[in-house]
DNA sequence: ACGAAAATGAGAAGAGTTCTCATTCTTATT
DNA sequence: AATAAGAATGAGAACTCTTCTCATTTTCGT
C-alpha cells in the first residue's frame, strides 16, 4: 500500500497521487517528464488532469519522493528519489540516460565552492555524448 | 571595427548585429539573458527588436562568438566565448555568477564517458550555493 | 455518515522563445 | 553612386512548457 508512503510524506492519500506514485515506482523508464507521466496514465486508462500531474510531481519533489532534473530540451524530468545522489550522462541522438556517481568529482565540487567562498547547496552535472548503440548506426 | 569579426563569422555586418556584439563586448556583466540584452539596448537608446536579439544570439552561438548556458530559472544565458572552457558556480540568493575550471573534473568526465561507452560531445556543470556576501546578510 | 478543509481538473494565463511575413537594409555589380 | 537580388529586421502571432484560478469533488477526523 502506497498510501502510507504518502502519509509519511505529509500528503493526503488521494487517488491521483496514488496513481502517479505507483506509476513512477513500476515504470521501467526511470526518467520522465510530467507530460510523459500524464500520457502514460491516460493510455493505461487512468483519469488524471495534466495540472494535477504537475502539481503532484512538484509536491513529491518537495517531499523528497522524487528528484527533478533539467535535461536539455526545456522540460523538467523526474525520477524516483534513490538513496544515493547521482549524476547523468545522456545520448544526444536517442535520448538514452545513464547514471553515475564519481566521488572525485563530488569532492572537487565541494572544494571549489569552499575556495570561492560559497556555502554549497546543490549542483548539477550532465555529460552529453553519443551512446555506444548510436555510434554503430553510421 | 566589429564588422570584420562578423564577416569572419560569416555574418553580414548589420546594424543590430553590430550593436549586440558591441554591447556584449563592453558590458561589465558577463552573463546575460536575451531579455537582459534587449532591455539594456533599449535603455541606451538603441532600437532593436526582441526577436532579432534572440535570432542574433543564436547565430552568434552557432558562429562560436558566444556560449549559451542553461542556468536554473528557465532562461538561456549568454556570454562572449572565451578561449578556454569553464564552468559556473552561482549564488541562489543574489544571482552572482563565478567561473572556474577544474582539470581533475574535466578529466574524470572524459573517463566516465569512455567507461559508459559514450563519445562525449559536451557537458554542463553548475554548482549552486550561497555566496560570501549573502552569507553575511543574516 | 457528516462537514470542514484540501485536492482536483478544465481551461485561462504566464514566461520564454520561435515563427511569419511585409518592409528595410546590405552588398555585389554596374 | 545607383541598382537590384537576396538577406535581415521587427511587430505581433504562435508555440511550448508550466502555473494559476476557481467551481466541483474528494478525503478524513469526528
Ligand atoms: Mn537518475
Ligand atoms: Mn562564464
Ligand atoms: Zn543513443
Ligand atoms: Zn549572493
Amino acid at each position: 500500500m502506497d498510501s502510507n508512503e504518502l502519509k509519511r510524506a505529509g500528503l493526503k492519500a488521494t487517488l491521483p497521487r496514488l496513481k502517479i506514485l505507483q506509476f513512477l515506482e513500476n515504470s521501467e523508464i526511470r526518467h520522465m517528464s510530467a507530460e510523459d507521466v500524464y500520457k502514460a496514465l491516460l493510455e493505461s486508462g487512468e483519469e488524471v488532469g495534466l495540472a494535477t500531474v504537475y502539481r503532484v510531481l512538484t509536491q513529491f519533489e518537495a517531499a523528497g519522493l522524487v528528484v527533478r532534473h533539467h535535461f536539455e530540451g526545456g522540460q523538467s524530468v523526474f525520477e524516483m528519489a534513490q538513496s544515493k545522489h547521482h549524476d547523468h550522462i545522456l545520448c544526444v541522438k536517442c535520448g538514452r540516460v545513464d547514471e553515475f556517481l564519481d566521488e572525485t568529482i563530488e569532492e572537487r565540487q565541494k572544494k571549489i565552492a569552499k575556495e570561492k567562498g560559497y556555502a554549497m547547496t546543490d549542483h548539477s552535472l550532465y555529460i552529453y555524448g553519443v551512446c555506444g548503440d548510436c555510434q554503430k548506426d553510421t
